[in-house]
DNA sequence: ACGCACAGAATATGATCAAATTATTTTGAG
DNA sequence: CTCAAAATAATTTGATCATATTCTGTGCGT
């Protein structure tokens, strides 16, 4: 047990050694989410071999999972790309939010312990000193952060699933958004949340999250018929 | 180039030469929704490379995809099995299920063709014969396809999208649970669903279809508590 | 405008390497 | 001497890559 012989040179550089589509997946996710790849986008398995420097098995294994997810779209031909929302997905995607994040927020409430409060207002403050410094792609990774943390203290695995899963689907029209009208004209509601929070009102938490939602996904309703136009 | 040599034999039967890694995908997702697979067993990859007689970069795709689905479950060390579900999970289950499935067959009431409503009778009178004859794999096809079939009329893709991920996730315990109390005793409430689509009254439609989903799934946790005690 | 050929990209296979589980042997205590 | 626990050996399984094949879209020539 204690041998630990053959490879030594193993903790040589921190982690824990994942594989390798493990990895080229959490990349390509955050490249979807946080906008490095538009709507429409063609995404090509060979790009992505040599622009990550990585084997086409894992390429290829992390595009299916995010086909599989929403995140990607297969285009019949063997193509793939990022898909492109119409009005109605996106009043389906605002519908599921509408129900799956306060329901989540409510059960984050009654289960929240300090430390989890202490770690939302953080991830919050973080959020503004992007909008302050105008770092769009910071600012949407903190936005994220901060709702996937929530799903994460509500401790219900496959609804907070469902409500990720949502994000990949809306994540790159959300950066079109955002880099059209800019970080200084993005309210939230994160505020109100957190004080709902700290008082335990789930009641009060999941109504702001809800306005939180809405506010945010009707501008990209919004922002969407003005291009499609 | 034009040489064409070895495999000549392709086109003899028809269909549309879909890749290899589709192919597996619907095999192995036909085999967790209709009960071949059972809850904890795990998923080899060079198991299924010479059981289904392909190479092993489509069968990783396929799990992958499945894995990304929620159907299979990645168990930290680099092996897969089918998900074995907890009171919670099925808590959680059910809730989304309450919530989409009225939802989508509210829509799908407002939206039904005179053939549609043909198609969902014979997919119900199949069931049926199902369980006369005692079909266990039979009736939990038929029974899928009568709800996916309301979904695909609702047209409402990725909430769709949604609820049919959550079948992949109760498909092998739902299995354990009719092959337990027989296919006898398993009432539903498909001919209220039917009458109140025929009707054109959504909201009754909604009604029962939550009665529906509530009577299964409520089967299925307490199928769960007898077994994990 | 139509068809043919070509380039590029995706699919699929098998080989190779690494990791983990299982089986076997060895060792030590009672 | 027997049994059990640990260490080691062997087998199985997963991960990755290099390569061959097939398909799609496009441009050229008639």
């Amino acid at each position: 047990m204690n041998k630990s012989a053959g490879k030594v040179e193993v903790a040589t550089q921190g982690q824990a050694a994942l594989p390798a589509h493990q990895v080229i997946y959490q990349t390509l996710r955050d490249m979807i989410l946080f906008g490095d790849l538009a709507p429409g986008q063609p995404v090509t398995i060979q790009g992505l071999t040599d622009q990550l420097g990585a084997g086409m098995t894992p390429v290829r294994e992390a595009i299916r999972r995010l086909t599989a997810e929403g995140a990607l779209e297969f285009q019949g031909n063997r193509r793939v790309c990022v898909p492109t929302l119409n009005a109605e997905n996106i009043s389906e995607l605002i519908l599921a939010r509408q129900w799956l994040d306060p329901h989540l927020a409510l059960r984050a409430t009654e289960r929240a312990t300090l430390d989890d409060l202490a770690h939302l207002k953080s991830l919050d403050h973080a959020l503004d000193q992007a909008i302050v410094r105008g770092d769009l792609r910071e600012y949407l990774h903190e936005n994220y952060q901060f709702h996937t943390k929530i799903y994460a203290i509500a401790d219900a695995q496959i609804l907070a699933d469902l409500a990720e899963g949502l994000w990949l689907r809306f994540g790159p029209s959300l950066r079109v958004v955002c880099g059209r009208i800019g970080t200084q004209s993005l309210p939230d509601k994160h505020k109100d949340i957190l004080d709902a929070m700290h008082a335990r009102d789930a009641e009060a938490a999941a109504r702001a999250i809800r306005e939180d939602v809405i506010q945010g996904m009707e501008q990209v309703r919004q922002s969407l018929e003005v291009s499609s136009k």
